[in-house]
DNA sequence: TGACGGTAAGTGTTCTAACACTTACATTGA
DNA sequence: TCAATGTAAGTGTTAGAACACTTACCGTCA
């Protein structure tokens, strides 16, 4: 079972459980794919979960979303998206302006050098898509896909 | 092609393809999973990433291991090894020992007091492993890991 | 034998994540 | 109309991660 990932991390013994194989197959592909975005990411100043943030507001177009709207939508849910936001405000991707009716919201929204940005980072971003799924036969990343939404779904019990 | 996903995240459009949905698929899985891994071992006072540096001295047994064997034993590997060794030999989990004939390596080994601690976690581990994985019949489980092989295995050319 | 290239570990610094706590505003209902 | 409750955002602080740079030690070979 996975002899792959027990030689990938030099380890001796096998994985006392399937659960456990799993669970660490699934931690170590998440990592290394991310450090492979970051990298990519890195030559144009931003973050995964900025880029994140970036692709959440432009769904989001001109009406913007609130901080916690925001958060909501991450991929890495986590606290701190108040200095988070703020950061990007600081770098010009984002706007953030206190606009709504109810003065709690802080709207923000994408801003023309966010959109850019996002345009320039089209084609690296296909290429990472490429790189660590694109060997992998349509059926199978289907598969893929409903396994870890599996994984998810079931959790909720 | 995993609505599902797209309701989590309040995703209004689908996936641009199925490698996106897969990259975003995997990184949230990945996440949610080791945030509620994380939750589980606060008590006790340890990180996800001490989790795993425990297991792997505990693998080593007496003779230990060199800081850079350990870190490349990591599931997530990381620069800052030093420090994070550093750390954990303060809270009394590791010794770290200059005993090596070539003078360069520092040895670390798990103390009592370490293997203790991941003799009370085991519990809360196959908990874990349960809530996550324990709902998905074995051939799926197995699915999962050798699809999750297969993505590392075919990003190598 | 002593300069040299390579490898192991440590350091300095900066940025980010995490957690608990606080402030500001809105809504409800007596 | 104003206390009470709930929700949105922000803040203070600590700890951890990331990157580049430096030191220490080994083996080799001129």
């Amino acid at each position: 079972m996975s002899s792959q990932l027990r030689a990938e991390l030099k380890q001796a013994k096998p994985f006392p459980s399937p659960e456990a194989a799993a669970a660490v197959g699934l931690a170590r592909t998440a990592a290394v794919v991310e450090h492979a975005f970051a990298e990519a990411l890195r030559p144009h100043g931003i973050t995964p979960t900025q880029y994140n943030v970036l692709r959440i507001l432009r769904g989001a177009g001109a009406a913007g979303l609130c901080r916690n709207e925001v958060r909501d939508r991450m991929v890495s849910p986590g606290p701190d998206t108040t200095r988070l936001l703020e950061r990007m405000e600081d770098q010009g991707l984002i706007s953030r302006d206190r606009d709504n009716p109810d003065r709690r919201f802080v709207t923000a929204r994408i801003t023309d050098a966010g959109q850019e940005l996002l345009a320039d980072l089209e084609g690296p971003l296909i290429a990472i898509h490429q790189r660590w799924f694109g060997h992998m036969a349509e059926a199978r990343l289907a598969g893929l896909i409903e396994l870890l939404d599996e994984v998810r779904r079931g959790a909720k019990g």
